[in-house]
DNA sequence: AAATATACTGAACAGTGTTTATTTTTGCAA
DNA sequence: TTGCAAAAATAAACACTGTTCAGTATATTT
């Protein structure tokens, strides 16, 4: 009985070639061209077909969310090598940062659209944030337990850190830096990632 | 010829009843309900009309944004009575942080919505938003000045502290504090605040 | 009252997500 | 191999979206 074991198969690699498309779609032209349309006429199947193997639009947004997850995670997970726990902490924020600027639509949509929410909970996607983001309170946790910080409110810390990252990357990434220069904008905003490096050292 | 005075008179009205139905809207049903049909149905007017007064839905949104900068101006300058800068800066930044908590839907509107960004720019919106930027850029240069601050540094510190307080705001306006329980959400935004205030203090 | 200028609208175009009835393709038993 | 059932794919429709344009109705001027 390989028959259902093949179609199984099969199913899978639909859900791929749609996805994939998806991916390219939204690489290439942006969200907006995400349409089930285009992802239909891209790999020559009617629109119907789409929801053969997708409940809604908002499943394959969940899909390409977690494909963005994965690509942050591999961008950002190396600093993990790091022993020294400090050191690890701003390896991590820095990678985080250059995450959002080298991947401006994919950190759109992990951590500004609001698209496919309704989904990201009992996504595949939501354990693989959660994993690094665990690796960053606990990195955190890390530099409390070695006296690195005054304060010992491990997690007001880390959510601390992380909204002057986010606040960086998103104030960037929705272009509501326009009152300074273009040329100005990554300095500033390698400036500020020294600056707050810096006033972490005396929380 | 006062004819094409109220002529004159008239249009600003039909611009003004336009408007209000789609903050109405805005208000009422999210931004999603603002289409030129919702628009024109609520005021007893064929779609087409709209753009009698409106070159086209950007320019509608854009006034929005006016309205919403207006109020978060009415919010936040309140702060400016208090003659001490330090002081003046802190609640500043509480005001800031209060109208996004208050306002989630003007905030979104003004710091992360992609929508109309065609025209910010050259909207009254802009100089309105950039007087309240100014004011707070000011209030830094006046801690900087009465050293509160070690650093001499006033675009990079009123830069990392406006990062900080959008990454705050934005975290929890596009709902990625999942990963903390709903009623803690609000006492974590606090402390991070009052943690950010005092890493400040040794910038 | 006739001509002109202004205000307004119905209908259409090209999109969007999604559903349903229908057709085509596939798999298997007689 | 043929006939039939199950599975897969689709055409067409529905209800939306922003926008344009030709034509109609109203108001103003001559």
């Amino acid at each position: 009985m390989g028959i259902i074991e093949r179609k199984e198969r099969e199913k899978e690699e639909m859900r791929r070639l749609i996805l994939d498309a998806a991916l390219r779609l939204f690489r290439e032209k942006g969200l907006d061209a995400v349409s089930i349309r285009n992802i239909a006429e891209s790999i020559e199947y009617s629109p119907a077909t789409i929801y053969l193997y997708y409940k809604d639009k908002s499943e394959i947004l969940s899909a390409l969310q977690y494909e963005a997850a994965a690509v942050k995670r591999d961008h950002v997970m190396p600093a993990a090598a790091i022993e020294n726990p400090w050191e690890r902490l701003v390896e991590f924020g820095r990678r985080y940062v250059d995450f959002g600027m080298k991947h401006p639509d994919l950190y759109d949509l992990l951590f500004i659209t609001r698209a496919p929410m309704e989904f990201i909970e009992n996504q595949q996607c939501w354990p693989l944030g959660m994993a690094v983001h665990s690796f960053f309170t606990e990195t955190v946790q890390a530099c409390v337990d070695q006296r690195y910080f005054k304060s010992t409110d491990t997690e007001t810390i880390a959510y601390t850190l992380w909204c002057h990252a986010h606040g960086l990357v998103s104030l960037f990434v929705r272009e509501r830096m326009r009152m300074y220069p273009e040329e100005k904008r990554q300095e500033l905003a390698q400036k500020s990632f020294t600056m707050i490096v810096k006033m972490a050292e005396s929380i």
